[in-house]
DNA sequence: TTGTAGGCGTTATCAA
DNA sequence: TTGATAACGCCTACAA
């Protein structure tokens, strides 16, 4: 084991006191140059790294962001979380930040661990993510003070804290359009039962893009129901020559339906998942690593002080991925 | 803010010193019952836990373990981590432990990762995977005693470490015996360029159970190449009537060629990604939540100074999960 | 079995 | 601009 180097090692070996050296770390201006340049060549020459622990004791701060890690329940959609999750292990890491995981069965516990996070480790901050309407974690955090954002706008909340969020419905829109621009007019909606927020807002963007209302047609997600609800569209009178779907699965549902009619349906999904990717589904991808990085950023924006009054939102457009299905 | 609660605080309601509060924690044997439940009554009702880095800085350790986390490069086996990652935050936090993350471009930036780690946070130990021939991670965390286990085994390395793998022989030998229960002769094999180790392994276990050598063919991971490979192997004289193949991807490609040569040839990849799950593409399903619950509790017996003096090593067996294709 | 004293490495406060 | 001192919350050693 090496021999351990604290900021007293530091001090002794520039010349200085123990309070230099932090000063030097912590506030540089304040120190006189001649001495700052001594203080950081003796850091770099002995190795010195600030103790993260001892540092908490004092500041209160951990340099420490959590994020829950969810079981990919579809498979399907699970590695979009896995995506962003990189960003945001990469972004908080040049920012200064490491982030924790933990796990969740459902909100209450979710706040319980929160509870346990804080008192335990003093987390700075938390991110957010598959926010949904009446969601109680952010209220819980909101009353106590603990800095957060989410990923995923506040639904059917007053947007009282930061969020960043990719834009479903102009996602949907850019699919439509493309669609329209192939010639098609018939362009029909899979979705998922209203009600959903990032459902909705994918419907929304069809419609507006659509300028009317065209075929459509409900499922959960999932590649069964969404082949049933699919083949049931298909089979109506006036169906649709194309489908814009709200999620890869739906969409993989919706070809296999196609296929087992013979019909040349054009299909576009959701997410750009690695299933899209290996079959070659046309698919609306999300911003996953600027969505991460702009957490980071409005996070420390929060635990810098030095955040706005009023609360940022931004709006990421996510970007048409064409392959050979559309 | 709520108030703090400290160990000074439940000394105080119960009646007692700090000290004696500290025994009820971490060695309650010493406290006698009466006073030791008048303590706990006193921490659940002041709400009180331990404070981490205050507990850090006497003890030097921090009860944090860290894994890296890779992007998911090929986005059809990227999953695979995911799904390990939840198995060993879950397990982790069953064991009081709690999972920090980090990236890394190679080995050498994973090493530097690793000094600023344990420098900056005291991390208690590190959980590695992806090992390859020659990995330098290893010998570097041995050579400062630094406890870690590998989710993997140290290819063609001594085993001086605690390991934990899924047996990837079984994996494709139970793929190759179904298909011979179904009655299949000409069993074929997709795999990677030799000398990956877990690309071997596959190999290694086809051949055991078909008894001889069947058709084979190289191909690097990839749907497209897995597609040419595939197409190669099936134009041959003697083609195979069924493949089994070193991953989902390679399958996914195989599946193309065979379509394309309108064959109707078996075929099982590895790993059931969520791409297998969505096409019905049978394949073998790696118990990963498993490998992570056994990679804590090897860390768990390393940092409680009870680990025997040999190396543990845990070898799992995948099951293969049948659908359409095979 | 319980209590007292001291120190882990850092930074805030205040004095020089 | 720099330095001395105290304190963050906990645990180890030792004394009672």
């Amino acid at each position: 084991m090496v021999e351990k180097v604290t900021i007293a090692t530091v001090a002794r070996r520039a010349g200085v006191s123990r309070q230099t050296v932090s000063n030097v770390i912590n506030t540089p201006d304040v120190v006189r140059e001649e001495t700052r340049e001594r203080v950081r060549e003796a850091i770099t020459a002995l190795g010195y790294r600030v103790n993260q622990a001892a540092r908490q004791m004092r500041t209160g701060r951990s340099r420490l962001i959590a994020v829950r890690i969810e079981p990919a329940r579809d498979g399907i959609n699970g590695s979009v979380l896995d995506r962003f999750l990189h960003g945001l292990t990469d972004a908080a890491g040049l920012a200064g930040y490491r982030v924790m995981l933990y796990t969740a069965a459902d909100d209450a516990d979710e706040i319980a661990t929160y509870d346990e996070l804080l008192s335990a480790y003093d987390l700075d901050a938390f991110v957010l993510t598959s926010t949904h309407h009446g969601d109680p974690r952010t209220s819980w955090l909101a009353a106590r003070d603990v800095p957060f954002v989410t990923f995923g706008r506040p639904w059917g909340a007053p947007e009282t804290h930061s969020w960043v969020d990719v834009d479903n419905a102009a996602g949907t829109a850019a699919a439509t359009e493309h669609l329209l621009a192939l010639g098609h007019r018939r362009v029909g909606f899979l979705g998922w039962p209203s009600g959903s927020g990032v459902g909705d807002a994918r419907r929304e963007g069809w419609h507006r893009a659509l300028g009317s209302w065209g075929p459509s047609a409900e499922a959960t997600d999932g590649v069964d129901s969404g082949a049933s609800a699919a083949r049931a569209m298909l089979q109506r009178e006036e169906a649709p020559t194309a489908i814009v779907c709200a999620s890869d699965s739906l969409a993989l549902g919706a070809l296999q339906a196609a296929r087992e009619l013979g019909r040349d349906v054009a299909i576009v999904g959701f997410d750009d998942t690695a299933v899209a990717q290996a079959i070659g589904l046309t698919s609306v991808s999300q911003p996953l690593a600027e969505a991460a990085t702009r957490c980071v950023d409005l996070l420390a924006e929060l635990l810098d002080g030095r955040a706005p009054s009023t609360p940022t939102t931004v709006l990421l457009p996510p970007s048409l991925v064409v392959r050979k299905t559309a």
